[in-house]
DNA sequence: CGATTTGTTCAAGTTTTTTTGAACAACGTA
DNA sequence: TACGTTGTTCAAAAAAACTTGAACAAATCG
């Protein structure tokens, strides 16, 4: 009968001071953003890794499943945060952070912002188009006065991206 | 014995189609900004409501709790997206939606944007400080390279944040 | 081929966030 | 001062979001 491992969930057996604070300060960031905290626990550490990690270091050094894991990078990979990394001789694969920030801006707007404002757009449209027609005649001044001032915030909201992305990208 | 009220938990009894679904557009964006749907729900009944509206008539016409009013009307004048109104010969208080975007951005990058970059650069320092001093020195340059970028995409924050609230104000 | 390693999927479990509602404070009125 | 009304607080309930882990698919190796 073995000794029954003892073993804490001690997450980051591997890691040193710097790179779990690094970690922990990603994982701060990316709840603003309001993606999970496991996406900054891998972006985090791939960020604060010296060489390409594969799925399974991720599971190792940060404790996580292979579930988290293989999601998370999965996510990384479409905002553009993560890519795999070329010629390792060897068969898994291993990853590499994004690390210019006009790339992780662009990244996010392009999966998080901008489909919500155009879905926006479009539900303005129908909103203008459908529900505005129930209204009484004699009310609809004041809400067709709202209803422009959605889509011109809509319309200043995709102006405004361009531009973000621009000064951003240096 | 009375007939037990058999009353559906229909919130919005008071609401037209457009204004449900306005309400709707606004809980959805508040998500996106990492808001909690109570808050749009409020917002988005205030800015489409003609007449400014008490505490109890959110609670009426949204079905929410008295808490949820409450807290929500809190949050929201402290993000600068709702006001009392003025001068109503009425004891309680009614509110006001802010509907000009650059108040709503501003209020939001005061409250919500801001101090997470201030907190983020405060614990950079600390890391360049103390746990950066923990890493072997052969090993410092790659770290303190990351470090270093970490501490760029701070500053271009810091400097974008005026530039949108400029773009957005007009 | 069969065995082994690598990675994905998704239902169920866990954790976190949000909402509720009842107790209470504050205020005005009579 | 006693009473009704308005609004706040916060512990507990409910809902939502996230993570896990076991079953499975895919690819490689011997």
């Amino acid at each position: 009968m073995d000794i029954p491992s003892p073993e804490p969930k001690t997450e980051a057996i591997a890691l040193n001071l710097l790179q779990r604070q690094v970690i922990e300060y990603f994982v701060d960031g990316v709840r603003v953003l309001g993606l999970p905290p496991s996406l900054g626990e891998i972006y985090g550490l791939l960020f604060i890794s010296p060489a390409p990690l594969s799925l399974d270091d991720l599971v190792r050094m940060l404790g996580i499943s292979k579930g988290s894991a293989s999601q998370g990078l999965r996510t990384l990979k479409t905002l553009g945060a993560v890519r795999e990394a070329e010629g390792n001789g060897d068969r898994r694969t291993y990853y590499q952070p994004a690390v210019d920030l006009k790339r992780l801006v662009g990244g996010f707007i392009r999966e998080q912002v901008r489909p919500h404002l155009e879905s926006g757009k479009s539900k303005l449209q129908r909103l203008q188009e459908t529900a505005l027609q129930d209204v009484a005649p004699g009310e609809r001044e004041f809400y067709n006065e709202r209803i422009d001032r959605l889509e011109s915030w809509m319309k200043r909201g995709g102006q405004v991206l361009p531009m973000l992305q621009k000064i951003l990208g240096q």
